[in-house]
DNA sequence: TGCGCACCTATTGTATACAATTTGCCCTCG
DNA sequence: CGAGGGCAAATTGTATACAATAGGTGCGCA
């Protein structure tokens, strides 16, 4: 993980996330060489990972943009990794056995634990949520699906620097998780793709909700700077 | 388009299509650099992009590998286009206007005509064919779901060298799209998703037995070297 | 003989200089 | 005053040289 395009990518990834810039704005390989304190090759192959995972898009003529992430885009993202969790989950159902399943069970009860505090943990439990949802990926035995979730997944990080989550919704994910451990542990596929489905539908709307009021905001945050 | 890095992915491409390499063959950037005629810095990018496709693999030292396309890969392939397009088509078929329609339904005859020849034309079938699945896709209004089809489908071509396909898949191929454009007309997107999924489940059939086919041949040819 | 270490080679990673393209500005002309 | 054209600056694209890392081979030692 010491390479120059591994870190490039981190630390444009930050910059990007921290808000420093605004959906729509041009940057440069330049600029982004300078934040990253790399050259620009190694910049390019971190903007083109970049691109793939959609934070970033091009003009017509190559020109690096934010992109830009509303409402309808987070929609279209999650009703796809219903798609495709449910799918995994389902194939996970069939393929997990025993020793995994308790391995779920134990990656949950960090998240109940992350949430059980006085103060939630929520970085722990998001690190937590991500490394439960790509056991049941791995799961699935499908590199290209694993593949495809792993770019679908890394957007929703944009808003993990807010933490607009309820504690109450965090509790209900980790609730949700058992639900669908229960489900393989009756090796039922179509109750893991249900459950997965549920999740993601209802992990759509708290997300949602909370991008709407980090908006809200950032708009303040600009009209004071 | 003209750059170097176009260049290098065609001709790269071209040559992993053309059966010169093997799957799980290893494959250097300077090499390439040769069939491709420029330096290493655009093969790279062409290499990243062959790599998002799938048709090249790195180790985990980022050594640069042949896929490997077995029946298995194959089929998950086609599960997830399944997946994907039927959830496209049914987007597809609240959101075409009676024009776009009519082009599917042109595009169409095209493929129809490609088959109705003494000698089919299987290039013109094959072109004519992406565009319509194309076309649907685009339909969708759904950018991310266009990017990962856009991967998926770049992978069969693999096989497009072989001409394995009989008459009369081809031509069930053209019904198959006369039925999903009646859908569409029909603006019934549980019909379009239905018909979408039995298309491409048939086609991965149709393709497998290719596959195995041209196996059987190709085991012949290197015997034969 | 078989294992392991060291060195040499092959290969990928990074920086930098230069080429090609695009952008924005200014100037001219209608 | 606006439209268009062309020039200069900014930006991306490519080649090449060098650095870092992985692979492989042969030798020595048990």
């Amino acid at each position: 993980m010491s390479t120059a395009s591994d870190t490039a990518y981190d630390k444009i990834r930050s910059h990007l996330l921290a808000g420093k810039v605004r959906p729509g704005d041009r940057l440069t390989e330049e600029l982004l060489s300078e934040i990253a304190g790399v050259s620009r090759t190694p910049v390019r192959e971190a903007v083109s990972r970049l691109e793939r995972e959609l934070l970033l898009t091009r003009t017509e003529t190559n020109r690096i943009l934010v992109s830009d992430w509303g409402e309808d885009e987070i929609d279209e993202m999650f009703t796809l990794r219903q798609m495709l969790e449910g799918h995994a989950a389902e194939r996970a159902a069939i393929r997990l056995d025993e020793d995994q399943i308790d391995e779920l069970a134990r990656i949950n009860q960090e998240l109940h634990d992350a949430v059980a505090l006085d103060q939630p943990d929520v970085a722990g439990f998001l690190d937590a949520n991500r490394l439960f949802h790509e056991t049941v990926t791995q799961a699935a035995h499908s590199p290209r699906l694993g593949q495809i979730l792993a770019m679908l997944v890394e957007q929703p990080v944009v808003l993990h620097t807010a933490r607009e989550y309820s504690i109450e919704d965090l509790k209900q994910s980790a609730r949700d998780h058992d639900e669908l451990i229960a489900a393989f542990r009756a090796r039922d596929p179509h109750w893991a793709r249900a459950v997965m489905g549920s999740h993601l539908r209802r992990a759509f709307h708290v997300f949602a909700d909370a991008m709407r009021d980090q908006q809200g905001q950032g708009a303040k945050g600009r009209a004071a700077e």
